[in-house]
RNA sequence: CGGAAUGUGGCUCAACUUGGUUAGAGCGCUCGGUUCGGGACCGAGAGGUUCCGGGUUCGAAUCCCGGCAUUCCGACCA
């Protein structure tokens, strides 16, 4: 491609929109442009990079016999009820009507199509397994949209769905895809960590996560140690001191207004206080979905620490967080729960608050709290059966515990690549979908999901290695071009004709080659280059044209060379098989 | 949805506090010339609903009210 001839428009400023590296560096570089908020366009060298990744996510997915295909972004609401997810996805889906008054959704993701497909086109085992993807935009109406490309309304998803007969059977494919996905970041240069996660709204079983760590993510991540081992902050176990609920004393607390100050924030304005002063109370109920609770547990953990629904669901099934009438019906107040006098059948209370000598803890009043209360008031006025253990999400400096090993764990914010899941029958069952197997027996399908963001591939990359001057691709086969020609100038003929032998010769080899043949000074296109950041950069210029050599730059050492001309394509074409 | 900030040629910004000539600068763009290995220089030129609506005033980019948009923090999140 000839640059004169190409959309690629570089900036010199930071636009003010742009906070995050790769956010401004693919608005700088001429890779997007936004349209609105959470909304962008792909000009022509960002295109090629998504390109250039959907290619190698199809290799591997070829790889593994999974199977192409393309589904509508345009749902009838009707299928996402059919699971309840319609309801659980509530405003993140767009929706509208047709002109029928039919009501419709743009797929945030698609389970409910994958498996109506398959409802109606899988009849026996003997079609399974059988592994479906498409590469296809998705659509989140998310709150706030941010980071460029990494969080927006409207994204690029590789997501693949597979079909099982048996557990087993899921469990051998589910392992061939995670070692896909390996393969696939490995080849797009970029350091990933696979992380156990809770499946969350997805369902199932079990699922993973491919992270990379950035400050420009929004997932919690702790690493343990120095090792590669990593997991989300709610699920790391830390080491316990064995503290027990028993004390001296106590019985010296009082109540104080605390008007209208139902946030930990609020409370500590109040009383002057810090936040790890406070205790949170958090009541849930054990309940069937749809169902009426049949018990009422409270958890309690730090003010500044979160609990970790995952630890606490592990300790006591089946919990999602209370209604305003069930923590009424406990005896409390919306948002000034407390333990003391609390009617709850059972407490969960994380270690770190036996160790506070003084608690604030909210009063079960409305615009009340309880100051000055000790473990031996906890002690005396708790009926319930307590638990005591790691019910809160890990903090930064953590002893963890893994296998026995314990080690420092740090807090991480990454970005979430891929996800893969072990749905089982989370979808099938609710939507009929099934087979007959080898004894003539119906059963439900059994499932795996597995997606990847196209487009976080891409922001990740330049998150993961850039500088203010530019982008420096991890892989070259991430990168727009393989190959950049730069011709200082183009008012010399003898130099645009040698630049065009080797952008002609290059190109017949099949190279990925730009050629930078712009009436511009060498600055602006060195400063393009460095920009752009693509992997082999040509120099030619009229001194060594008369001298008869070119300057080969391998952004990827970075190393220099000065290569003669006779022996340049042959240069250029090694280091790219290099 | 809560908190904060911002909105002025294509881009980055100034003028706003304290209302007052014809709203400026740099970059970019067009034309002419010089230059030609790190955003070079000289000259000429085009380009504006100061986000939108209302109000105050002799007079509003500037002050007031309402709205919209964008970004950041939080809540939320396959």
């Amino acid at each position: 491609m000839r640059y004169s001839r190409l959309l690629l428009p570089t900036l010199k400023e930071n636009p003010q929109d742009a906070e995050t590296i790769s956010h401004r560096l693919m608005l700088r570089a001429g890779l997007i442009r936004k349209l609105a908020s959470g909304t962008y366009s792909y000009l022509p060298a960002g295109r090629r990079a998504l390109s250039k990744a959907e290619r190698i996510v199809r290799e591997e997915m070829d790889k593994v016999g999974a199977l192409e295909i393309l589904m509508p972004a345009i749902h009838p609401a009707d299928l996402w009820k059919e699971t309840g997810r319609f309801e659980i996805m509530g405003e993140d889906m767009i929706q509208f009507e047709d002109r029928h008054g039919k009501l419709n959704v743009l797929g945030p993701t698609h389970e409910e199509i994958i498996t109506d497909l398959a409802r109606h086109e899988v009849r026996s085992y003997r079609q399974l397994p059988m592994v479906l993807y498409q590469i296809q935009t998705k659509f989140r109406d998310e709150m706030r949209p941010r980071a460029g490309v990494i969080r927006s309304r409207e994204f690029i998803m590789k997501d693949a769905y597979s079909f099982h007969a048996t557990a087993e059977c899921l469990d051998r494919t589910y392992d061939h895809m995670r070692e896909a996905y390996r393969r696939i970041f490995t080849r797009c240069g970029l350091k990933f960590y696979v992380v156990q996660a809770d499946p969350g709204a997805m369902g199932g079983s079990g699922s993973q996560e491919f992270v990379l760590f950035s400050n420009a993510g929004e997932d919690r991540m702790v690493q343990f140690g120095e090792t590669d081992q990593v997991m989300s902050a709610e699920m790391a176990g830390r080491k316990l001191k064995g503290l027990k609920l028993a004390g001296e004393g106590g019985a010296n607390f009082k109540e104080l207004d605390t008007p209208n100050a139902s946030s930990v924030e609020a409370v500590c304005a109040a009383l002057k206080a810090k936040p790890i002063h406070l205790v949170k109370t958090m009541i849930f109920a054990v309940a069937k979905p749809g169902e009426a609770a049949t018990r009422i547990i409270a958890a309690l953990v730090r003010g500044t620490d979160e609990v970790s629904e995952w630890k606490l669901r592990k300790a006591c099934p089946g919990i999602r967080l209370a209604t305003r009438d069930e923590i009424e019906a406990a005896g409390s107040a919306f948002g000034y729960s407390g333990p003391l006098g609390l009617k709850v059948d059972q407490m969960f209370i994380d270690e770190d608050v036996l160790a506070m000598p003084k608690m604030i803890i909210g009063a079960n009043k409305r615009d009340k709290h309880i100051v000055g209360v000790t473990v031996a008031d906890l002690q005396k006025s708790i009926s319930c059966p307590v638990q005591i253990g790691d019910f809160r999400g890990a903090n930064d400096g953590d002893t963890g515990v893994m296998d026995g090993r314990e080690e420092t764990l740090h807090l991480k914010t990454a970005i979430e690549l891929g996800h893969i899941f072990k749905l089982n029958i989370r979808y099938s069952e609710p939507m009929q979908a099934r087979f007959m197997d080898e004894t003539g027996a119906e059963k439900p399908l059994i499932m795996g999901c597995y997606g990847i963001g196209v487009n976080r591939i891409i922001a990740a990359a330049i998150e993961q290695s850039s500088t203010d001057q530019g982008i420096k691709w991890p892989s070259i086969a991430l990168a727009p071009y393989e190959v950049l020609l730069l011709t200082t100038s183009v008012n010399d003929a003898e130099l645009t004709k040698a630049s065009q032998q080797i952008y002609e010769e290059l190109k017949s080899k099949n190279c990925d080659i730009l050629w930078d043949d712009r009436d511009a000074s060498a600055g602006i296109k060195f400063n393009d280059a460095d920009l752009l950041g693509i992997p082999i950069r040509i120099t030619l210029g009229p001194k060594g044209l008369k001298a008869g050599e070119a300057e080969v730059k391998d952004l990827r050492t970075p190393q220099t060379h000065q290569v003669p001309l006779a022996g340049l394509i042959s240069f250029v074409t090694n280091l790219l098989s290099s």
